[in-house]
DNA sequence: ATGTCC
């Protein structure tokens, strides 16, 4: 792959063959080093109809399903762009919430080991079915599939400033509960209020270091403080919801004449019955997240409270795996686009009208979870915005997760943390040395070529003293 | 990511 390097950390792929647009590609040389089959991605998706712009990846672009993760996609929904489940991945709404504690690290040490086994009891995780909350009545599912937080703080379990610090106040109002299958049903029932396995997460943490004092103020995050960040999604809900939808697309497709280089970018027309259908079910799965995270930051407020005579308050809330649509301009006209963020977090500038007032002046918060023992990140909006206003969501994997598992035991990695005085509560050792950090490239590095490619600008670092897992 | 293959 010809990779023309026309600014600092932005890569052009020309157009070739079927693409509609170039390809734009922000890194560095040594980011892309294992990304060969990833970029081959980035230009399948540059075939797709209605795109516009350019096919775009971020830092921490890796292969995916279809589409690569780390990529920022635009349709015209009034110019024949389709909208794809590949474009949002498996895990719809994955995301990540900060919430910052009234404390700083000294003032929790001696409560530090009551707060991780409330945490460990407390905070449901690995495969399979179990939550903090099983819908009971009839509808209630329905309920929170419509609602999101929002629903789960109208029932108890958070507070109305929470909503406010959370994307789209922390519902999305175009769920269609009908176009969610019985079985994303039955699998999403037992598993409102779950972390799941993998790379989700909850860690406590400490801000190691503020590099930008104006953002870290209007946020709500100082030196040395204590945070407590979730990472986690839609669960078997979502996948099931992906699932469905991509075989329906992928029967529809021909009808509408479209033709895609791989069978896993399965797509139609936004303004399609199954374009609106996906995305319908899509944003239920969007809103079952939220109450995901929502009820977790709930049952960790609890352990904290109790355990630690501790309060915690949201700082923001954002998924990385998402289709939106979204108002922008492109070559000077106002344009309805489908946003597809797959493994990119949206990253509202200053002045953005749906920012709430308090965070206005400063951007929208951008919350990068990092591997487990090293650090995480705290980014804000910048104007410009590259990418349809999008940024990196991660490190990325550099080793597989059979390899990781060979490199170490479960029990060499937990000593290691902790002589690095980090807690570790995991569900399971395979689990823990799957994400192990040797595993991942370096989140710092991605998070450099980000905020030199101007998507981003630093505000904070943090480290884990504290890992929750599957 | 995921009841890690219907």
């Amino acid at each position: 792959m010809e990779l023309l390097e026309e600014a600092p950390h932005r890569f052009r792929i020309e157009r070739h063959g079927d693409m509609r647009v170039p390809g734009v590609v922000f890194a560095s040389r040594a980011l892309l080093s294992d990304a060969q089959q990833a970029l081959g991605q980035v230009v399948n998706v540059a075939t797709l109809p209605g795109i516009v712009g350019a096919s775009y990846a971020m830092p921490d672009i890796h292969w995916g399903y279809g589409f690569p993760i780390g990529g920022v996609a635009a349709t015209d929904v009034d110019d024949g762009g389709v909208v794809s489940p590949g474009g949002v991945g498996f895990d719809i709404s994955c995301g990540v919430r900060l919430l910052a504690a009234d404390c700083d690290r000294a003032q929790l040490a001696s409560a530090m080991d009551a707060v991780m086994d409330g945490l460990d009891r407390a905070i449901p995780r690995g495969a399979g079915p179990g939550g903090v909350w099983r819908p009971s009545r009839a509808g209630e599912l329905e309920r929170v599939l419509e609602g999101g937080a929002r629903y789960a703080v109208e029932q108890g379990h958070g507070e109305e400033r929470d909503l406010a610090r959370c994307e789209d106040g922390g519902a999305v109002r175009d769920a269609d509960v009908g176009q969610v299958g019985g079985r994303a049903r039955e699998r999403g029932l037992g598993q409102v209020g779950s972390l799941g396995s993998a790379n989700h997460f909850l860690e406590v943490q400490q801000v190691a270091e503020v590099y930008d004092q104006a953002a870290a103020g209007a946020f709500g995050i100082a030196r040395g403080q204590v945070t407590v960040m979730i990472h986690c999604g839609s669960r078997g809900l979502g996948h099931q919801i992906c699932t469905d939808h991509v075989r329906a697309m992928d029967r529809a497709m021909t009808r509408y004449g479209i033709a895609v280089p791989d069978r896993q970018l399965a797509c139609t027309p936004v303004a399609s019955p199954e374009g609106q259908a996906y995305l319908g079910a899509m944003a239920a799965a969007a809103n079952y997240g939220r109450a995901n995270r929502q009820l977790l930051t709930e049952a960790a407020r609890r352990v904290f409270r109790r355990a630690a005579d501790v309060r915690l308050s949201l700082v923001y809330d954002v998924s990385h795996n998402l289709a939106k649509l979204e108002t922008h301009d492109v070559a000077g006209r106002r344009r309805r686009l489908c946003v597809h963020r797959k493994g990119a977090t949206r990253a509202f500038p200053p002045g953005h009208p749906e920012l709430p007032e308090d965070l206005r002046e400063q951007g929208q918060p951008v919350l990068i979870p990092g591997t487990m023992g090293t650090a995480s990140y705290v980014l804000a909006g910048v104007p410009g915005g590259g990418a349809f206003f999008s940024t990196c969501h991660g490190a990325g994997r550099r080793m597989s997760r059979h390899q990781a598992a060979r490199s170490i035991t479960g029990r060499e990695l937990r000593a290691r943390l902790e002589r690095d005085g980090i807690a570790a509560r995991p569900l399971s050792w395979r689990g823990l040395t799957e994400e192990a950090p040797e595993a991942y490239k370096d989140v710092g590095e991605v998070v450099a070529a980000s905020e030199s490619a101007g998507l981003c600008r630093v505000v904070a670092r943090l480290v884990p003293l504290g890992v929750v897992k599957g």
